[in-house]
RNA sequence: CGCGGGGUGGAGCAGCCUGGUAGCUCGUUGGGCUCAUAACCCAAAGGUCGCAGGUUCAAAUCCUGCCCCCGCAACCA
């Protein structure tokens, strides 16, 4: 039987969700629901990746145990998926039994395979890296980085026979070309196991947070052979009962396809299929890498309206419209840039204007004409050709992922929809021949049109099509593939009350508004019990004595030299009277080191200290930022002020 | 040679894989309509597709070289 399965990467819980996290899952959600209403059997599974080094110490930090860290993330993860409609048949979790059994039984048979074996991983290590460098690469045995003396250091790992899989991942490229998408995605990969594969270290003796290795006391499961394991374990896969998994995965007849961002296309299309390979397991049929959303830094800023503040867009207007915006706005697979003010443009151009107002106006037509749906069918009129024809793009625009150009088809409907009303001038027949047949006729074919489209746009805004077919007297029901024919419009039916599905906004007045700010950079200790130690009153100001908690001095800087293989930093060397500070500015791009020397400048001086390119910073100088490119102009003090004086 | 993305009417983008009259949205201008959310419909103006060479009957598209912009790596503490 055919089916679909379709999964998002499995998302880390050091990271809270964020605008990437929202495109992976809904377009996951759309492609779903999608060959939901083609009538196919379809899975939808996403999750999280709870295991890791940077999960360890983030809890650590926070003084609660990883698995506390991990489970409030998860509800993050569930509060947002119920807020945009997410309809996954499943949630995994790294650290449940059902995904260790799984893991387990994986590299059982990797093992099976004679697949791993156990090495010295050995080399020059620069603790501040925390990488391992060849020889050649050191400077006069010292990291190229750092600058500091690298040690020799051995590890004992299990390795993985990555290298004796590249002919077959070769073949896999070549033979099935739908493996990896877009097509630039595919050259890469293959330029790169083309390039020669190393084998792999799969486990880790420096990580307690983990999978323990079977058979290796004291190692755990390296997380990517972890966490990849998620997409076939989640199915039950080495588990008693596997039919979820011989259904939707170990079945030629099955599609299995990972919706990923481009930046992890690596561990997808390379080493995953080699660990399936290894373990005699199917490999799946597509890996669709996608771009990214973008921020032009530069230009982000009140007045010129390129904030980014999805919270505050779906609070506001809804999750329809920013899933709308999401499919559309990004050529799906490349790159685009994500602002409120294209958010905005879009949603009064296509949904107020286009789709709700095209609503609206015929629903208003009906009612007025007949108090119900028109009571005549009409299966003669310009628009079966034009809905037809919608159908026919959409399809082959869904089928090729390319969703921004599905949307466009059902655009171009609904635009053929407005010409044909003006057309027939539906107001003017009723004027004129009364509730007559050609009248309902005439708005048959329109409402009609407009079910077709809000069908067509399901998968995309499963809650807004509802709202169509309820305007127009259709069954809200999730459609079936048969509502994708001419003529599915019940004739006489009631009508939902009028209400515009999309009201328009006031682009002017939404960018005035005095909280409009950009988006917060939460992090997870944000949602810890522990209060902020600065309360800012509700107006954005500060008490005396908050201020007072910075300490800022003058001081006067006695060095300056570029930080090496920086093209920001500068080292300098600053006299704060009592003592001689460090302290790393990014101010080179600015200024020349040499004329520095002697300027009576600014510093805070009880900063937390921080390495910026291995480099110890204890402070941070003064300077205004200038114009959109930020370039730093230094705070300075006139020459007679004594290093070391309280500024306030 | 660190990795990657991009340069197409005023703005933002698609098209490039698989060569054949350059398309979409917004904006501008003129007209129409008055059912609808100041919406909708029709028409018009506006582009040497970054530069130079090559392949071809034919290049935005394929090949070579170059220029410019932007991310990340690894940096505004």
């Amino acid at each position: 039987m055919k089916t679909f399965y379709a999964t998002t990467p499995i998302y880390y819980v050091n990271d809270l969700p964020h605008i990437g996290h929202i495109y992976t899952t809904v377009v996951t959600d759309v492609l779903t629901r999608y060959h939901r209403l083609l009538g196919e059997k379809t899975r939808f599974l996403t999750g999280t990746d709870e295991h890791g080094q940077k999960i360890e110490r983030a809890a650590a930090a926070q003084g609660v145990a990883p698995i506390e860290l991990a489970n409030r993330v998860v509800l993050r993860y569930h509060e947002l998926y119920r807020r945009f409609d997410v309809a996954n048949d499943d949630f995994i979790r790294t650290t449940e039994e059902r995904h260790r059994h799984g893991v387990e039984e994986i590299i059982r048979r990797i093992e099976a395979a004679g697949d791993l074996y156990v090495a010295k991983h050995e080399g020059w290590y620069c603790a501040s890296c925390e990488t391992f460098y060849t020889e050649k690469e050191l400077v006069d045995g010292k990291c190229p980085i750092h600058d500091e003396p690298a040690a020799w250091q051995a590890e004992e790992n299990v390795f993985f026979r990555l290298s004796k899989y590249a002919g077959a991942l070769l073949d896999l490229y070549r033979t099935q070309p739908e493996f990896v998408r877009p097509e630039t995605r595919r050259a890469e990969v293959t330029s790169f196991v083309e390039g020669g594969l190393k084998d792999l270290s799969v486990s880790r003796t420096n990580v307690k947070w983990g999978i323990p290795f079977p058979g290796r006391p004291g190692h755990v499961v390296y997380v990517w052979l972890d966490a990849l394991s998620n997409y076939v374990t989640a199915l039950g896969f080495g588990a008693p009962d596997d039919r979820l998994y011989r259904e939707f995965w170990d079945n030629p007849e099955g599609r299995r396809v990972h919706i990923i961002g481009k930046d992890i296309l690596r561990f997808h299309a390379v080493y995953w299929p080699a660990f399936l390979f290894s373990a005699g397991i199917p490999v799946p049929t597509t890996v669709w890498a996608h771009g990214w959303w973008l921020r032009d830094d530069k230009k982000v800023s009140k007045s010129v309206g390129n904030i980014v503040q999805p919270d505050r867009l779906v609070e506001e207007f809804g999750p329809d419209a920013l899933r709308y915006f999401l499919l559309r706005e990004m050529a799906f697979g490349q790159d685009a840039a994500f602002s409120d003010q294209a958010f905005l443009e879009r949603y009064n151009a296509d949904l107020a204007n286009d789709l709700g107002n095209t609503v609206s106006r015929v629903a208003a037509l009906c009612r007025q004409a007949f108090g119900s749906s028109p009571p005549e069918p009409c299966d003669d009129n310009e628009l079966i050709g034009a809905s037809e024809r919608a159908r026919t793009a959409w399809r082959a625009a869904m089928d090729d992922s390319a969703f921004h150009r599905a949307l466009e088809a059902i655009w171009r409907l609904l635009s053929e929809i407005n010409g044909y009303v003006v057309a027939h001038e539906p107001w003017k027949v009723l004027k004129e021949e009364g509730r007559s047949s050609r009248l309902s006729r005439i708005l048959y074919a329109a409402a009609e049109g407009v079910r077709f489209a809000g069908a067509l746009l399901f998968p995309f805004t499963p809650a807004t099509s509802r709202r169509i077919f309820a305007a127009l007297g259709s069954p809200t029901a999730d459609p079936p593939l048969a509502d994708l024919e001419w003529g599915r419009l019940p004739t006489g039916a009631p009508l939902a009350p009028a209400e515009a599905l999309f009201p328009r906004v006031d682009t002017a007045a939404y960018f005035s508004r005095e909280e409009i700010k950009p988006m917060a950079t939460e992090s997870p200790d944000a949602t810890s019990a522990a209060a902020p130690s600065v309360q800012p009153s509700s107006d954005g100001r500060i008490s005396i004595s908050d201020f007072q908690r910075v300490r800022l001095v003058t001081g006067r800087i006695l060095e300056a030299e570029r930080v090496p293989r920086s093209n920001k930093l500068l080292r300098l060397q600053v006299d704060l009277g009592s003592e001689k500070r460090q302290v790393v500015a990014g101010i080179a791009k600015r200024y020349e080191p040499e004329a520095l020397i002697g300027k009576n400048i600014v510093v805070v001086a009880n900063l937390q200290p921080a390495k910026l390119m291995g480099i110890e910073s204890n402070g941070m100088v003064l300077a205004a930022t200038v114009g959109e490119a930020g370039d730093p102009s230094l705070l300075e003090v006139a020459a007679d002020v004594p290093p070391g004086s309280t500024v306030k």
